[in-house]
DNA sequence: TCTGAAGACTTCAACAGTAAAGTTCGAAGC
DNA sequence: GCTTCGAACTTTACTGTTGAAGTCTTCAGA
């Protein structure tokens, strides 16, 4: 009786679920469960230490993600509305919504392209500029603190082990589009 | 310039990310990035396969995750609504309007604790319980294929190391309270 | 018993995302 | 050189989430 937290009961620890599935579903191999369970927490986790480090920027989550993509496709730092969409996994309507804010907010600018007008090019400003680079000397802080305790060298396995994983899903699904089981 | 794909582009691929991170950012350590990017890439892509998967029982992944945190739960599976949106990372608002829909779809019940009239209590239905069991048959068969190229050992390892980095996101984020990077 | 404070849930208004229909421009065929 | 098709983006209507304010119940103190 000391050991139920009553009905304000937060989430369980890891090994609880784990414990748990395996009351409840004999099927589970406890070891998959675990990797999966570990991996979608650690991103819960991820995308709320990055949310608050872009809210001291005064930019959300989504922004920064906008601000990032436009920064690694290169040198000219110019994408159309549709590839962004892509990068991002995001519909177009959702990408235009999203570059309509950003625009107000002076972090990208919009412009149609002079050779083909149906087209629309959006650039980075030299304030989102500024954003992105603030949001990844805080990112590279917290990433560095998240794998304090592994060493180089499980660093090295854990990566590859990881696109591994990457490797056999993106098969699966090439954009999105495939499926990894096949269920129809 | 045969090697840019037009303005149709999509995603570029993990290596060509970590690639133009070092061209724009020299800080980053390449060895960190690429396990902090593939873990979010795979978690964008197991999303999906969920969502898939999901929706062919007729449910979402909203809904899968409502059913999983009652099963979890353990044996009289009912939990309030405040509990079940602490464990679902959801604020008590979007927990009404979900347990709204799923109540009039017919996989949850609501009713008022006798005891404690302004506590309410959501149950499970059978419609409910064999939803859940139907998405985690197909869960675990594609969590199987995600992990095929893991010998037992490597499954060990690697769940071993996610869940170090778990507990070190979950001391300093004690619960989604805390901050990892001190930044305030 | 009454009153005030705290807790648990709901309601409301605003915002972000999606799907589908709409608009506009460019290019290919007649 | 029209016309039609298709591509790229936007608009519209709807769904789901959030934050803040509101309601209802319990509990402690006067």
């Amino acid at each position: 009786m000391a050991d139920t937290p009553g009905p304000g009961a937060s989430e369980p620890s890891l090994d609880e679920q784990i414990a748990a599935y395996q009351r409840e579903f004999q099927d589970l191999d406890p070891q998959v469960e675990k990797v999966v369970s570990a991996l979608s927490r650690l991103n819960r986790r991820m995308h709320v230490a990055y949310g608050r480090q872009t809210a001291e920027l005064g930019i959300s989550n989504a922004e920064w993600e906008v601000l990032k993509a436009l920064v690694l496709a290169g040198d000219p730092y110019r994408l159309g509305p549709g590839d962004l969409a892509k990068r991002l996994g995001l519909t177009p309507a959702a990408m235009t919504h999203r570059i309509d804010r950003m625009v107000a907010e002076g972090l990208v600018t919009r412009e149609r392209d002079e050779n083909n007008r149906v087209r629309v090019i959006v650039g980075i400003t030299e304030e989102g500029r500024s954003k992105w680079l603030e949001a990844m000397r805080m990112a590279t802080v917290f990433e560095e603190e998240l794998l304090q305790d592994l060493s180089g060298e499980e660093r090295g396995r854990l990566g590859e082990m990881l696109t591994r994983l990457l490797r056999r899903v993106e098969d699966a699904q090439p954009d999105a589009g495939g499926r990894l089981s096949d269920l129809d």
